[in-house]
RNA sequence: GCGCCCAUAGCUCAAUUGGAUAGAGCGUUAGACUACGGAUCUAAAGGUUAGGGGUUCGACUCCCUUUGGGCGCACCA
């Protein structure tokens, strides 16, 4: 039977007795896929591969077919083997391999001594995070539990933008508004006292000296000044920036912890930085640093693009250092000290020339070998209802806190009324599923557009139905366990409901495997809510502690508790957390 | 101007990367409860995949083209 390979996957069970069908029969294929069927009155599951030999053996497929199929009819894993159409092959499969594999199968993946280096996030010190850092944190967020769920290594950083321009604009207000501090006075030298700087401070001076800067040529070339004293290392204006950069991270820390977003590393620019020397020093002697219009310049175009793609841009004309410098020097530090065997970065679509400017100037300069997988994972905008982007009543850019405020809200509005207990913290949980699972829908490419009502709806394909669904699940289990009944095993498949749902869990590997190649969530989050619906009509139709067949009451059992294992680990991996009621 | 991406049911989104009859949710319509949480479940209607041409056993998917949108094109991040 099964003998010795229940710890495989599914999938690469039939895929292996096909290959090895093929291989008896006298041909060579690469790599054989098995599909499932999308036509299940034919069969479970489909191998198309025998058309495509058709043209190699000069033989026609259905012949071919034949001789596949009376191979694997000597096999008692299926129960059925036919050709269909132009040669398709449809297999099902017989209940005891089916019972055999889900009683034997585990869930765990061994590790694979492989380093991914996730960075999203994208927080901007002393600015407050606003709706477009909402889908970072959530598929980055989601994108590291899956990878360490299949056994990588990985480190997430969230690369703060906590240097450069932004930072001087903030710090020359200050100065403008409080010039006695002694932070500004370079003779000074003794230790600087604490001075009242609070985030929503940071919130108002930004904005407001960004438009100051826009308008007032003087105050830009001040701002200039104050950021080259920043980058020069300034005793007070380091110290002044130390002390904003404890305030914002302390409330960037707040918002992504409402997401279940966490970061092993909460690097930034400034970080980045500390490299540039070190990094130009090196670059200069690869003599791949040409001059162009008084900048410094790597010219990253290949003769095979279509359009030139600009030259990255390393220094500008008066000196100072870009956002791709200290991109270049993050995956210099990277590659130097963490070695990763793969960076994904997980960004707004819209970056992606800059992207590909950057890893083109890493793999020139050797920065990152080639055999460093650099990976521009961009994602699609969220936008209002109009389908432009997301913004406040007045025109604004709505804050993340107050979207997720939003959402509450609505949740809260729609909480059972009969739960009196823990209402804020229960409404907490379901509107991070609301709006998680909803940005996590659709393909990480596609842009979305925001619908608060849709979003919390207690129907349809949204977080509160597989949070419900979940937890009545864990409460059948608690009752079941109340009445001491037992349940280690399948015995039987007792109807077409059963088999669905051992059907549904077969595919979890395939579904893992191919969110994690794609690096989009969305087939996740379809999996789940389809695990969830074919489990539901499962429940509807099996009245579980009623049944007196004792086999069938343990099988029951036994689904339900692996579906509602699965869903934990979905919902895990989601970084969707699961309240004990609702 | 140049380049990239997109156009799928009334609405919001999918489509195993070239597979059979293009699927879901919402909405609409019609049904199902003396039972484990009805915040559930079962159905039906709804499509010339923006238009046209091509490639092949086979196209939403690849190529060409027209139309209509979004985005990006070095001294901001």
């Amino acid at each position: 039977m099964l003998s010795g390979d229940f710890m495989k996957k599914f999938y690469k069970i039939i895929e292996e007795k096909i290959s090895k069908a093929l291989d008896s029969c006298g041909y060579q294929v690469e790599e054989v896929v098995v599909n499932e069927s999308n036509r299940p009155d034919l069969g479970e599951y489909q191998f198309n591969g025998v058309m495509p030999l058709a043209k190699v053996y000069h033989k026609s497929p259905i012949d071919i077919a034949k001789d596949v199929v009376s191979e694997l009819e000597k096999d008692s894993f299926f129960k059925n083997v036919n050709i269909a159409g132009p040669g398709f092959i449809n297999m099902t499969i017989s209940d005891i391999t089916l019972i055999d594999f889900t009683n034997q199968n585990d869930y765990e993946y061994p590790k694979n001594n492989k380093l991914i280096f996730l960075d999203y996030g994208g927080a901007n010190v002393a600015k407050s995070l606003h709706v477009g850092h909402l889908r970072s944190a959530n598929i980055g967020e989601a994108l590291n539990r899956l990878c360490k769920f299949l056994g990588y290594d990985t480190i997430s950083d969230t690369h703060l933008g906590d240097w450069g321009r932004p930072l001087g604009l903030v710090i020359l207000e200050l100065s403008k508004r409080h010039p006695d501090w002694v932070y500004f006075d370079e003779s000074f030298e003794g230790e600087y006292p604490d001075v009242e700087i609070t985030n929503s401070l940071l919130e108002e001076i930004y904005p407001y000296a960004s438009s100051k800067a826009k308008e007032d040529e003087e105050y830009l070339k001040e701002a200039q000044i104050m950021t080259t004293k920043l980058q020069n290392g300034v005793r007070g204006i380091i110290a002044l920036w130390n002390k904003i950069m404890d305030v914002s991270k302390t409330d960037i820390k707040k918002i992504y912890d409402r997401l279940n977003a966490n970061f092993d590393l909460y690097k930034g620019e400034s970080d980045a930085e500390r490299y540039v020397p070190e990094m130009l020093n090196y670059l200069d002697k690869l003599n791949i640093v040409e001059e162009s219009e008084g900048a410094k310049v790597i010219n990253v175009s290949l003769d095979t693009d279509k359009l030139e793609i600009p030259p990255m841009l390393l220094i500008k004309s008066d000196g100072g250092i870009l956002y791709s410098t200290t991109e270049l020097a993050t995956i210099y530090d990277r590659m130097k000290n963490d070695k990763p065997d793969e960076i994904w970065y997980i960004v707004d679509k819209r970056q992606s020339l800059h992207f590909t400017q950057v890893f083109r100037a890493a793999y020139k300069s050797k920065i990152a070998n080639d055999d460093t997988k650099l990976i521009f994972a961009g994602f699609g905008t969220m936008n209002g209802s109009d389908g432009k982007p997301f913004k406040t009543r007045d025109g604004g850019v709505m804050r993340l806190n107050d979207l997720l405020q939003l959402v509450k809200d609505e949740s809260l509005k729609r909480l059972n009324e009969s739960i009196l207990d823990d209402r804020d913290e229960i409404a907490e949980k379901i509107a991070m599923s609301a709006v998680k699972f909803a940005d996590l829908l659709p393909n990480r490419e596609s842009d979305y557009i925001f619908d608060v009502e849709k979003f919390c709806d207690l129907d349809g394909k949204t977080g509160p139905y597989i949070l419900y669904s979940t937890i009545r699940m864990k409460s059948l289990l608690k009752k079941a366990e109340e009445a001491n009944v037992s349940y280690n095993k399948i015995n039987i498949i007792a109807n077409q409901f059963d088999r669905d749902v051992i059907l549904a869990l077969n595919n979890l590997d395939l579904i893992l495997n191919r969110a994690f190649d794609s690096k989009s969530l969305n087939d996740i989050t379809e999996y789940l809510y389809k695990l969830t619906t074919i489990y539901n009509r499962f429940y509807t139709e099996n009245i579980i502690l009623k049944e007196t067949d004792e086999l069938k009451r343990e099988s029951w059992l036994y689904l339900t508790k692996i579906v509602y294992e699965v869903n934990k680990i979905l919902l895990n991996i989601l970084a969707i957390e699961l309240p004990n009621r609702m």
